[in-house]
DNA sequence: GAATTTATTTTGACTACTCAAAATAGCGGG
DNA sequence: CCCGCTATTTTGAGTAGTCAAAATAAATTC
């Protein structure tokens, strides 16, 4: 079985994976699993002796099929988990990452499933973020986003691609949850802002890195 | 934070001691955990350069009061997600041992209050094990055992103190459930059979082992 | 009261991960 | 084409936990 830390580092290469087409470069892996660049070439020469990335030298790295299906089935459980925390536990969407963080390597398949079934075989999580199925297919599409999006046209919000408490806290301060409803009513490029409308709601400035992470859909 | 190791040394010294008392031997805590005893030695002597177990040499070990607290809270993790694996679950006694010894070491305490609000505040897990309350109280309450019990008087089953799936899934098989009502009606000291009768059941025997796993108390 | 058996401890070695700091490769600008 | 910056790799070292096997202490047995 692999351990935490494999299971760590191949989840993240998935995430990071989504956004880095190609090759994953060994500094974000480093910056997203908080260890020193060194220790990543270590981790990764040694994950691809098992077969599980493959590594570019002095380029970056990227999952194998092998790799790819580990960790699609910890991805899984941490979405699935993440769900569960906030749907039957009731707890704040803010919290329910650093807590799936350490259950999604606890998780027996056999208790996932129930979980999943539990739940109703949700496809996202309580953030937005697709859910990999049983058998490994992520149902990722491309959305785009409040800094991306036309402008004055009514969206749907469907995803928060931001984990951190602090924002999330923030979003639903404000009202920006999945499937709420807005208007991107301004975007000024130089300043780097953007201006949401929510129906029945004030005029709200947001960041171009902000808004760059809320995914959205055209509505009506 | 402790470590799953140290973790699980502590909560198994905890458990050790309920049927040992006064010292653990080195011998018992190696059996439980499943490593060679000169692993224990070592990994004692760095517990007890933490304050979380006194070691007498060559005698055997026992917890400190820091150590004992570290140890009831894992036992309450364990234990509640062992209720709830069978309460919201559903599933087999049996399988809830070995989920609950991963999970104790990935719950945190604001997971672990929701849980126990959700399951209303139970005391005893699915085999009867007393759960130790959220300040550390662990009501453990000295009972016969069918191979204790006065002959032929009726008797509640109150806990099964015995993991193994195969001796759980025996257990229930024949209906021998915490709650559940039986009488002794032989004991062979000298064969080591115990004759167990339960309500509208045929006599069952279990030898005077598996009997001393079952805690009773007289019933009505 | 030796001699033997059994439990425990010691010793030496190994795996998995990690960091700090020095070495190196591969740019991109001049 | 070379210089310097940045990302990456290498080297050396440390921590946590483990095992195999030899050494030792404490009971037990005779
Ligand atoms: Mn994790
Ligand atoms: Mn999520
Ligand atoms: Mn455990
Ligand atoms: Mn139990």
């Amino acid at each position: 079985m692999p351990s935490v830390t494999v299971e760590n580092y191949l989840k993240h290469l998935l995430l990071l994976a989504e956004e880095t087409d190609g090759l994953v470069p060994m500094g974000a892996l480093s910056a997203a699993l908080a260890v020193v660049p060194g220790t990543v070439t270590t981790m990764v020469k040694s994950l691809a002796a098992d077969g599980l990335v493959v590594h570019r030298p002095r380029q970056g790295v990227k999952l194998t099929a092998a790799g790819r299906r580990l960790a699609l089935g910890v991805l899984r459980k941490h979405r699935l988990v993440e769900t569960f925390l906030v749907q039957v536990l009731k707890m704040h969407w803010s919290a329910v990452n650093a807590e799936a963080e350490q259950l999604e390597h606890a998780i027996s398949d056999a208790v996932l499933d129930r979980l999943d079934a539990l739940l109703g075989h949700p496809s996202t999580d309580p953030h937005g973020d697709p859910i990999p199925s049983r058998l490994g297919k992520l149902h990722s599409q491309v959305y785009a986003t409040l800094a991306t999006c036309p402008l004055a046209r009514p969206v749907r919000l469907v995803r928060i691609t931001e984990q951190s408490a602090e924002f999330l806290q923030f979003a639903e301060l404000h009202g920006l949850l999945p499937g709420a409803s807005a208007r991107v009513t301004d975007r000024n490029l130089a300043a780097g802002l953007v201006t949401v409308q929510r129906p029945r709601g004030r005029p709200l400035a947001l960041s171009l890195a902000a808004a760059g992470r809320i995914l959205v859909e055209p509505s009506r």
